[in-house]
DNA sequence: ATAATCAATCGTAATATTGCAATATACAAT
DNA sequence: ATTGTATATTGCAATATTACGATTGATTAT
């Protein structure tokens, strides 16, 4: 169907899996990576660097922006993005609480 | 196009990218939460715990085990699933640099 | 051997994603 | 006002994902 029943799954796992699905893709995590290894907002710079269309890459931003990673802000003739500090809070706290699960290895399945 | 330009990023981040888009859906982070919270291999009970039906787990399972995130082995009449530690090493050191290269907030963007 | 049980696979329908050309919008400089 | 520059949006084609019924394969119990 490609729809995805998230009615039957709690909040919190549809959350983490909306910000792992924004994350994956290689693009998107050289944009993020890119933004964060500046730790400044990044203006503009991202067409040419990527080797991908403008288009594209606005649509890739747009999808970051609108699940909150990153924000933007106009600075006179371009737009700037940045990392959104709240949410990548949640995700980080998210990413931890989830992967501390994980008790290591057992001695099933061998 | 639907087709990503996997050739124009780095291995790492495509790499990243793949493991983030195995666990980027509220069923496979339900499963693999609980195959975590078990601490031991979990055989066949997810049929009926989650919502979906079984087809629909044994894809998202395939999903899973194909990208290495856990693996399975027969254990008499049912299979038996639990986290590969190895994939999920290099999938918490991955995790770790990406998120490590986050300075914390910045003064512009405002 | 037959039936029962569990999991994998196949086939298919509905929907989502990726990528880009073309176009539109916004603003600055002339 | 016009031109140039930067970003966003639209429309579309190609491909991928999600979900499940139906079927198949494998193993156990009778």
């Amino acid at each position: 169907m490609g729809l995805t029943k998230a009615d039957i799954f709690s909040k919190e796992q549809n959350r983490l899996a909306m910000l792992l699905k924004a994350m994956a893709h290689p693009a998107r995590i050289a944009i993020l990576q890119r933004i964060m290894i500046s730790n400044t907002c990044i203006c503009g710079d991202l067409v040419g660097e990527l080797g991908l269309a403008q288009a594209t890459i606005s649509q890739h931003l747009k999808e970051l922006k609108s699940i909150g990673l990153i924000k933007g802000s106009i600075k006179g003739t371009s737009v700037c993005y940045c990392i959104d500090p709240d949410t990548w809070k949640v995700l980080e706290s998210t990413l931890q609480d989830f992967l501390a699960n994980y008790k290591g290895e057992t001695i099933c399945c061998q």
